[in-house]
DNA sequence: GAAGCGTGGCA
DNA sequence: TTGCCAAGCTT
């Protein structure tokens, strides 16, 4: 990093837009900023230093097992709510060798409610395929982690970057949402990620290997602490003066309705119920019992045949059902 | 590319 | 209260 002092206070810049899309518009990658880059990176880098939280996963005692298991339950759910699931999880299975040992059924049930309990089953899936295809070790490669269930573009180049310290494009709902408002100017992103954030977030990447994996939780938890959704704490960001979201006046979103998803009444309200039931019992589970879950027979059916489907309900005979074996 | 997939907290 | 959002992945 340069000698030049980190201070939170960020140069004023020219008054000239803060974005500047090339001459040849979006094929161009985006100016970054009206700030150096070197500048960018020891502002927002100063800032993860002074305050990041301190999350168990990012100790140096955290495995690449204790990582990749934080980035499965991170997927979309927060991380309170993930910090006592996790901690309970790794006591229990502390390598992928462990959890590959169990059933299935366990990981389901470890899951407890954080949601989404395929992720529980991919999980598991994915430490057999460790156990059995990769020494028991979680690949420190991005396109071999890609390979594991559950892996897609975003955990495999977290785990890469925060286990491995490796250089990777993290993009994240928050990273997306930080480059959103501090170089293309909008409030929010749009919703399927674009080659056009792709190729700022690799511009704006840092070249030395170790400063970029930092740089991609420091992102993250800027967007997480401060360039939040609802509600952003702009006087607290280290890139106020910066930003060419806060530069046009906050505009608000223009862009199409984000689709909100209804819980009330879906078959996902009705496979949780059914879930609920099943984690609860260690053994098999009576047809009356998730029959009294829901009254309509028909969603019931439905929710449950597509649990089955899934993997996450094993059924044992007539009417009698469990967590899978 | 859009839809489906849990759950809880907060404005 | 209701709607929105939370470190996405798969089909």
């Amino acid at each position: 990093m340069a000698a030049t002092t980190v201070t939170p206070a960020v140069p004023r810049p020219a008054a000239r837009p803060a974005t500047a899309a090339g001459p040849a518009g979006a094929d161009t990658p985006a100016v970054p900023l009206a700030l150096p880059l070197p500048v960018l990176h020891s502002t927002v880098l100063g800032w993860y230093e002074a305050n990041a939280r301190d999350l168990p996963w990012r100790t140096p005692e955290a495995t690449p097992w204790a990582v990749m298991v934080s980035e499965f339950m991170l997927q979309q759910t927060p991380v309170k709510r993930v910090l006592p699931v996790w901690a309970a999880w790794l006591e229990r299975w502390p390598t992928p060798a462990d959890l590959a040992a169990e059933a299935p059924g366990e990981a389901v049930r470890m899951w407890g409610r954080l949601g989404y309990p395929r992720r529980a089953l991919r999980l598991h899936a994915a430490a057999v395929a460790i156990t059995g295809e990769h020494g028991g070790e979680v690949p420190d490669d991005h396109a071999t982690l890609l390979s594991l269930p559950g892996v897609g573009e975003y955990t495999a180049a977290a785990v890469a970057s925060f286990a491995f310290r490796q250089r990777h494009v993290v993009l994240d709902t928050n990273v997306r949402r930080v480059f959103a408002r501090a170089v293309t100017g909008v409030e929010y992103p749009a919703q399927a990620t674009t080659a056009a954030e792709r190729r700022t977030a690799t511009a704006l990447l840092p070249a030395d290997t170790g400063t970029a994996a930092t740089w991609a939780v420091a992102v993250m938890e800027l967007g997480a602490l401060v360039c939040t959704a609802r509600g952003p704490e702009c006087g607290d960001c280290p890139l106020f003066t910066a930003c060419a979201w806060q530069r046009a006046g906050c505009p608000p979103y223009e862009g199409p309705a984000r689709r909100g998803q209804s819980y009330e009444g879906t078959d996902r309200q009705v496979r949780g119920k059914l879930l609920a039931v099943l984690r609860a019992e260690h053994g098999t589970v009576e047809q009356a019992r998730l029959d009294a879950v829901w009254p309509d027979p028909v969603q019931r059916a439905r929710a449950l045949d597509g649990l089955v489907a899934d993997g996450l309900v094993e059924p044992v005979e007539q009417g009698v059902y469990r967590l899978p074996q």
